[in-house]
DNA sequence: TGAAATGTTGGGGCG
DNA sequence: ACGCCCCAACATTTC
């Protein structure tokens, strides 16, 4: 009987988990998660609170299924030798992470492992697609359109359903579960403990009530930013706790059941969006360089002039552009941002504000619950224009078309720019341009209880096409 | 998964 | 009745 050390990371979950399937159909199975070593890479940041939280979930799914999950600390290799000296296992699984630092460390345990005798084994648990999709060309797919309509032809692989489990029977040595969010840094966003349920069954119930119903209007809705038409689903998606193959095929048959257009074409939006992310990993797995550096080597020289004033305003949401500033605000109070504002925002730091991406790209690492490295890389270097099949440099979003176009009531805007409640439709998009009796009514103060712009739009879209003119020439 | 600038057209006001 | 101008409204080009 093989005992199988299951080392799991961002694939949080007992549904479609090919290494703890595999370590199951094999015999006995040793649930570990290793916390990162004490003194490295200690960063507080949201998305590490998400994923102790997730993993405290996670643990107590396998209590009820009478297997204990093993939580060390330190080198991943020394843990797994302590683990497997103290339980006899003879064999480690896994599921492939696909960030360069990832690979290389996956890479070196399983050497370390081999070596030794140990039966390693990794697994695609985390992608729709197989990693290594190319075109028929043999390239790596350059241009999103294409690896899309590829994508809609592949066949995603089944769900793995949830397997019978044998744990070890008796009680292994492991930190406490607490020592989670000690680690993890979870008492330094207790803003976000009450808005946020971990957890698989969590991420399925909240699947099955969107597809109940905003997944039917996703295609018109999705873009409507007060709609509620988000899916929220991807902080569980970050975290593994629900598997893109299993919402892949769901959907799939949810549009296979309905006649109406309307609403399969907005399972095929939605579909595509889960697309974006597996080509976000394409692009990360054959230029594993896009987290730190542009792709287009040009930006490599690009003139990025913002100051750390106009950074922390934009941190804080002070921008003196409502959409942007609620967009800001949405993020530091709950954990996620938008897509759309998501967007707008981004566009507003790089391009407005001549702040690199990498900055806010770090900032975004900080503070999303959903953050993913190779969803990140792709949305910065996208906004900028530096990456693959990114949007060119002169497409500037206007922070005030985009505000009237996607909250043309502005509701989204008084949810979070609260001082700017009482301010009607057109000057809640653009408040400086209210007259003063609007303003006085409204019981705003521009400049003291709602910042002017701290840049003008119309000056801040010609310098960033200026700057851009800079590295054409070279 | 833009926006602004520039070009074109056609209806209507007006002398 | 006619030509001229204005300017929405829409289309195309440019950034």
């Amino acid at each position: 009987m093989q005992r199988t050390i299951v080392w799991f990371r961002n694939d949080l979950r007992l549904h479609d988990n090919p290494a703890l399937w595999e370590a199951a159909r094999n015999g006995i199975v040793i649930p570990l998660f290793i916390l990162p070593e004490e003194g490295i890479d200690m960063r507080s940041t949201a998305a590490r609170w998400w994923q102790s939280r997730s993993v405290a979930s996670f643990e107590k799914e396998l209590r009820k299924r009478g297997v204990q999950l093993i939580i060390k600390s330190g080198d991943a290799f020394d843990a797994m030798i302590d683990v497997m000296e103290e339980t006899d296992a003879n064999a480690v699984y896994f599921n492939e992470q696909y960030g360069p630092d990832e690979l290389k460390m996956d890479k070196r345990i399983a050497e370390q492992l081999t070596a030794i005798g140990i039966d390693v084994q990794n697994f695609n648990g985390n992608l729709l697609f197989d990693p290594g999709l190319k075109n028929k060309q043999g390239e790596p797919y350059k241009v999103f359109t294409s690896f899309w309509k590829r994508g809609m032809q592949e066949t995603v692989p089944s769900p793995l359903p949830v397997p019978q489990l044998e744990g070890l029977g008796v009680p292994a040595s492991t930190l406490p579960v607490d020592r989670l969010d000690t680690l993890a840094g979870r008492l330094r966003f207790p803003e976000l403990e009450p808005l946020w349920q971990p957890g698989e069954r969590t991420a399925i119930e909240q699947w099955e009530q969107f597809s109940d119903d905003g997944l039917l209007y996703y295609g018109t809705e999705r873009n409507l930013i007060s709609s509620g038409s988000s899916s929220l689903l991807s902080p569980y998606i970050a975290a593994g706790s629900i598997s893109v193959r299993s919402i892949w095929h769901s959907a799939k048959r949810i549009a296979e059941r309905t006649a109406d257009i309307t609403a399969r074409q907005s399972i095929n939006v939605f579909l595509r969006q889960l697309i974006w992310r597996d080509f976000a990993y394409h692009q990360l797995i054959h230029y594993p360089n896009i987290i730190r550096l542009p792709l287009r080597k040009q930006f490599l020289d690009f003139p990025w002039q913002g100051n750390e004033e106009q950074l922390s305003e934009w941190k804080e949401g002070q921008t003196g552009y409502p959409l942007v500033d609620a967009g800001m605000r949405e993020l530091l109070h709950t954990g996620v941002i938008h897509n759309r504002v998501r967007m707008v925002a981004a566009s507003f730091l790089v391009k407005h504000l001549l702040i690199s991406w990498q900055v806010g790209a770090e900032w975004f690492k900080e503070r999303l619950i959903d953050f993913d490295a190779a969803n990140n890389a792709m949305g910065w270097q996208w906004v900028t224009g530096s990456g693959i099949d990114a949007a060119p440099y002169f497409r500037i979003f206007n922070p005030i078309l985009q505000s009237e176009k996607f909250d043309s009531e502005g509701d989204y805007i008084r949810k979070w720019v609260s001082e700017l409640s009482n301010l009607p439709v057109p000057y809640i998009h653009k408040p400086w341009q209210a007259p003063a009796s609007v303003l006085e009514k409204a019981g705003i103060q521009l400049g003291s209880t709602y910042p002017m712009p701290i840049v003008d739009h119309a000056a801040a879209r010609k310098r960033a096409l200026q700057a851009f003119q800079e590295i054409k020439r070279q």
